[in-house]
DNA sequence: AAACAACGCATTTTT
DNA sequence: TGCGTTGTTT
């Protein structure tokens, strides 16, 4: 145990070892917060406070729990596998298998993921001849998942006009469908598992018994279903409900716009009436000179809970900041300081760059492409969701699951074999007259387009039946071949990626076997009926089935129905590749949670950071800068900030001030770096522009023959300027001439203001 | 059924 | 500007 506690700071140990109640943990950036929240697992295990089998941790991404998972098997001698540790989503998967009937489920549902839940509803629109103008799915979709992230059904969702009570009514109608189907979404995962457990006492007061500590990774990023389930979980007012442990960090809530609700925190303070609140803010990460800007920034916020992250480092470095004359030159820039880095011995995997949007990324590619530099962007497309990949899955989810239109839709004439859209509409009339799938509408439908759809279902029939007693790796092989799908791609003239991909999925299920559970020595899957006599099941009084505490999955559910909710649920990684050894191109918001020791943040400028659309919505401001606190600590020793005079975006070019975010950062810290060549208008050939290594391109030659034309004798387009009421400026655009003339002027956070430049008293700014 | 043109749209993202 | 979606042509 000493071993276990050993060089815990005094807060750490703390929160650690705290008794078992409520508590909540204000975990700072680089505190050591999967640090307590493991350690503090493996003390109430060893020190037998509580089974292994009593506490249930719960984060977002599996990438956490994956990390909790492996440090708690390094800290601990037990078999971690069995454990409640996983994802909101992965674990009212397995609450939903295992409760199926309860739920009104079919066992081998299925999970939507937001690309089929999008096709889902764009069906549902077609088959009630909606009009998608007036009902954009997407829009849709967001309703119905804003409806759900909140607990509420159809039924209770109030509709204050006809727009709304439409969607409402689609809302129902989606619900209704996916329940013909088998199927459920994200939200939906969650939502069913909450009101399973709130309607059947038997059941949700087993599992509060049981669930003596539960433990949450990222507690400001819940929405109001998570911490309503973690209410009901955790037997909140009833007398014996078990200890919650949250962990958290208001200043790093970034997520608000996907429902996540940072006043959870203070709601779980008040409503648990939690007396156990520590703080961590002793920083292990970065430099002086980094977290005093971050905190200095940190502080422009008004709604904090409160708190300063210091450091036992020196000040280190100061922060480096670059003002760019243009987009090409800000990433010209940070290729000039990578390769220095990587001079100094820099690693060009311990260099991020990060953006706050992706469309920002294409400049810095090219730059970094064009001399040479291995990088490595995040947030690609993810294995599971590409096109290849979904059509396997697509065989494979109807044999488990045959009543999944969505599957059955994606696949039925792909590869082409002349089931085409008349079929298919004479299919669909069929199944909705009778209410039924498509794939159980197949034998209504007559003539030559019947015996195409037979044939179609006599193809999954076929290798469903074929392959019922292969394991999983070779069950995928011969859907392989089955589906015809590799030869479709060998015919294609750029398949060659695509059916690497397709064969991949056969190592993807071996590697799934092994790594799950369902391998040699698994328990055998005991199907549904005899499931309830065998000894994995426990009867609980009033008949209630609860499946014993350390039930595997492999009980409950079949490899095929496994392997189809992991790659619903984790669509593989996009994550970084560790040990590559490339530049980290990523958003802001995919930085959280990791660090570097060299960091640039780029595009810096009014508008694009803090973004435009965010001083719409209120607290948009405040939560832009908690993004720029987030990419701020990400640095351990090397921070860049940078900004263009000008930047191309959307095919126009913007000319924007830099971000109030300078101005929040503390001045001593900071070193302004002069650009190598400043911008110059007055015409100066050796300019910026003319050094720009993709000059060619003809963007900036577009620019520099506006600014000939516009130049009018004293004021110019690009130019930064001071005006008495609303502060700084850049000039954006010059209309008319003499006398008349006007200027648009871009006072970013005040927005634009077209001045009369014989009126108006303006100052040249000698930037 | 595939190839091509036209259109509109463009924060941030995990499950 | 550049992509993904939709409609049109061959």
């Amino acid at each position: 145990m000493q071993k276990l506690l050993h060089n815990l700071n005094p807060e750490q140990l703390a929160a650690v070892t705290l008794p078992a109640q409520h508590a909540l943990i204000l975990a700072g950036a680089g505190s050591g917060k999967t640090r307590v929240l493991t350690t503090r697992i493996a003390w109430l295990i060893q020190t037998q406070q509580v089974s292994a089998a009593g506490l249930l941790a719960v984060t977002f991404t599996n990438k956490a729990a994956k990390e909790m998972l492996t440090r708690l098997s390094a800290m601990l001698p037990i078999n971690t596998r069995g454990m409640w540790i996983g994802t909101f989503h992965g674990l009212c998967n397995r609450l939903l298998r295992t409760h199926h009937r309860d739920a009104a489920l079919p066992q081998t549902f299925q999970i939507l993921d937001s690309q089929d839940q999008l096709s889902v509803i764009k069906r549902l629109l077609k088959a009630n001849n909606i009009d998608d103008e007036k009902f954009p799915p997407k829009t849709v979709m967001y309703f119905i998942n804003n409806a759900k992230d909140q607990g509420l059904r159809a039924d209770k969702v109030d509709a204050y006009d006809a727009n709304e009570r439409k969607l409402v009514e689609l809302y129902q109608m989606y619900d209704e469908q996916c329940q013909r189907e088998g199927v459920v979404d994200f939200a939906e995962l969650l939502l069913r598992t909450y009101e399973l457990l709130s309607r059947n006492q038997p059941l949700r007061e087993h599992y509060q018994a049981r669930f003596r500590h539960i433990l949450v990774d990222e507690f400001q990023d819940t929405n109001n279903l998570q911490y309503n389930w973690l209410k009901l979980l955790a037997g909140h007012g009833s007398r014996d409900g078990g200890a919650l442990f949250a962990v958290g960090d208001d200043d790093q809530s970034i997520y608000a716009f996907r429902g996540a609700n940072v006043g959870n925190m203070s709601s779980f303070e008040r409503e648990f009436q939690v007396k156990n609140l520590i703080k961590l803010e002793q920083n292990y990460r970065s430099h002086g000179h980094i977290l005093d800007s971050a905190n200095m920034l940190i502080a422009n916020n008004s709604k904090r809970l409160g708190k300063n992250l210091r450091t036992d480092a020196g000040h280190g470095e100061p922060v480096r900041v670059y003002e760019a004359s243009s987009d090409l030159q800000e990433a010209q820039w940070i290729i000039e300081e990578s390769k220095s880095l990587i001079a100094e011995g820099a690693s060009r995997s311990e260099i991020a760059v990060l953006y706050r949007s992706n469309a920002q990324s294409r400049v810095i590619e090219h730059a970094l492409f064009s001399a040479g530099i291995p990088y490595h962007v995040y947030g690609g497309q993810r294995y599971f969701q590409r096109a290849e990949v979904k059509h396997l899955i697509a065989y494979l989810q109807l044999m488990d699951n045959p009543h999944n239109d969505s599957a059955f839709l994606r696949v039925v004439n792909f590869p082409t074999r002349g089931i085409g859209v008349r079929s298919i509409e004479q299919l669909q009339a069929a199944a909705e007259q009778y209410g039924i799938s498509l794939y159980a509408a197949v034998p209504y439908v007559a003539g030559k387009a019947g015996s195409s759809l037979a044939g179609f279902v006599k193809l999954v029939e076929g290798v469903r039946f074929e392959t019922q007693q292969l394991p999983l790796p070779e069950m995928v092989r011969v859907v392989l071949e089955a589906s015809t799908l590799l030869q479709h791609y060998q015919n294609e003239k750029e398949g060659a990626d695509r059916i690497e991909n397709l064969e991949q999925m056969v190592s993807a299920a071996t590697q799934f076997i092994s790594e799950e559970g369902f391998g040699q020595g698994a328990p055998a899957y005991l199907g549904p009926q005899a499931q309830a006599q065998s000894g994995a099941a426990v009867a609980l009084g009033d008949g209630v089935e609860v499946l014993d505490a350390d039930a595997p999955l492999a009980a409950v559910m079949s490899p095929l129905s496994a392997f189809l909710s992991h790659a619903s649920l984790e669509a593989g990684d996009n994550q970084a590749q560790a040990g590559q050894e490339a530049l980290q191109m990523m958003t802001v918001h995919s930085a959280k949670g990791l660090e570097f020791d060299n960091v640039f943040i780029t595009g810096l400028e009014e508008g694009l950071f803090p973004h435009e659309s965010s001083s719409k919505e209120d607290g948009g401001v405040e939560e832009e800068r908690r993004l720029m606190y987030v990419a701020i600590t990400r640095a351990r020793q090397r921070l860049y900030l940078s900004f263009a005079q000008t930047r191309m975006l959307h095919g126009q070019t913007r000319y924007n001030m830099k971000s109030r975010f300078f101005d929040e950062l503390p001045e001593e810290s900071l070193k302004w770096l002069s650009p190598k060549v400043q911008a110059n208008w007055f015409g100066n050939k050796k300019s910026a522009w003319d050094m720009a290594p993709m000059s060619s391109a003809g963007s900036d030659n577009a620019i520099a023959q506006k600014i000939a034309h516009a130049s009018g004798p004293g004021w110019r387009i690009g130019e930064s300027v001071s005006h008495g009421k609303f502060g700084e400026g850049v000039i954006v655009n010059i209309e008319g001439g003499g006398g008349n003339a006007r200027a648009q002027i871009n006072f970013g956070q005040y927005g634009m203001k077209v001045l009369d430049l014989s009126i108006a008293k303006l100052e040249r700014l000698g930037r």
